[in-house]
DNA sequence: ATCTATAATATTGTCGACAATACTGGTTTT
DNA sequence: AAAACCAGTATTGTCGACAATATTATAGAT
């Protein structure tokens, strides 16, 4: 009998759209893992330090794996290195954040595109149950902070998907989710209207049920210029 | 007296347009520019596994730093990790090859659009007595190879670069460019069409100029796509 | 002879120690 | 007092050795 692993399959924990729940054995991957959550929630501080042997210690590890990791927690973008100095968390500014958007409004445009073309009817329908969820979590308002700190990717995420263009999906969720994640944990986003963006959800799907690859890549570019603009709006005082 | 290793400079021409030739005095990063240039050009053969005995010897290094660099590489997505196994070097497919043109379809549309609102004219200029350079290049057939190989990346990243749009640049400088590069070395791309190349590399300088950004990145998006549909036409038998 | 199981070998994972560089505080100089 | 210099400390960079895992080779069974 091996150590068959029960994967739980709940799928709306936070990091279930980024990665799959598998706990690798390796000391690099398991404290990767560590990090990366602990960067995005704000545990470790936006602008902070790496200290190789703090870290060592608190994780009760060499510093080998340790400085492993942090060399991929850069290919993740979320800490820069400098030689001979070491890493420091990387701290978004409003600029790097409507960059981000910019990318975003590019990149899920054409996902939406490809996805009006390959996505499966499957996929549709489980991607219309996951709107009616987000529908009920806005009415009560209790379920609201998911909605908005993870939901709102979840749906993102799976129009990706279903773009079956592998290369998109890589980008955006290990380059470009992360950092969204960060930066909405780090300003607890209060809302970006709500009902406006189901609403516009909503459309999108439509456009891909009715396989308009052409609309559902203008919905979309659309939907994400919006949340940039209101962002835009909402932070352009404070650099 | 320590072993104080002596790294010689040679400011490895390939990789000039994506990264400052500035030779970092730890041994990480230098056997890292090595690595991605070895890659990119084949020398490491696609698919090839990658032995940190080796290499280590051959580098004359131990293999904390090599490790470190692998690491990085996986970042660069120029090489696949499995635990416990090893470091593989990506072998594109022409499937994953066709994915990455619709990224850079969108991204560099993207950029070009943003181009025409940020770039200089200054920069502008310099685009242009590229392009002239370019189309010398392609009248004497010596300098084809370059055009074809490095010189149209160089047009594209200076687009990129005048989107002024730091999170794309990254993206597609190290990210995707690498790619490209290693399957033209690769494929040794005969070549695609230089001369129409060149003259849809003049209408987007045109766009751009003339500040219309709707254009501009009507136009990035039709080269690129037809970039696409050359390779799959040319390509698309084998798998 | 083919397949399975076990042993030998090689490779990856991890550790602690030392060297090289950056940072900190205090002293001296103007 | 401000700036420059210097010593002491802490952190990063590198190394070689050992442990854990995977791969290969050998031996045995059907």
């Amino acid at each position: 009998m091996t150590k068959q692993q029960v994967v739980e399959n709940k799928p709306t924990l936070a990091n279930t759209t980024i990665k799959p729940v598998k706990s690798d054995n390796t000391l690099t991957t398991n404290v990767l893992d560590m990090l990366v959550t602990a960067i995005v929630k704000g545990d470790i501080a936006p602008g902070s330090k790496i200290s190789e042997p703090e870290l060592a210690r608190t994780y009760g590890m060499s510093r080998g794996p340790l400085r492993e990791a942090i060399r991929r927690l850069e290919g993740l973008r979320l800490v820069e290195l400098k030689p001979n100095v070491g890493a420091r968390v990387v701290k978004l500014s409003v600029k790097e954040l409507i960059e981000i958007y910019r990318v975003r409004e590019a990149l899920e445009g054409m996902a939406s595109r490809l996805a009006a073309q390959y996505m499966s009817q499957e996929e549709i329908d489980d991607l219309r149950n996951l709107l009616d969820r987000h529908e009920e979590s806005i009415e009560q308002l209790d379920g609201l902070s998911y909605f908005q700190k993870e939901g709102d990717l979840d749906f993102h995420y799976r129009i990706v998907k279903g773009s079956k263009n592998a290369k998109m999906l890589e980008l955006l969720g290990s380059d470009l989710y992360h950092l969204v994640r960060m930066y909405r944990y780090q300003f607890s986003v209060s809302s970006s209207r709500p009902k406006r963006a189901l609403k516009e959800h909503r459309q999108i799907v439509d456009a891909i049920e009715s396989r308009d690859p052409e609309l559902a890549e203008i919905l979309m570019r659309r939907h994400i210029s919006a949340a940039r603009m209101n962002i835009e709006q909402k932070l352009d005082i404070k650099n």
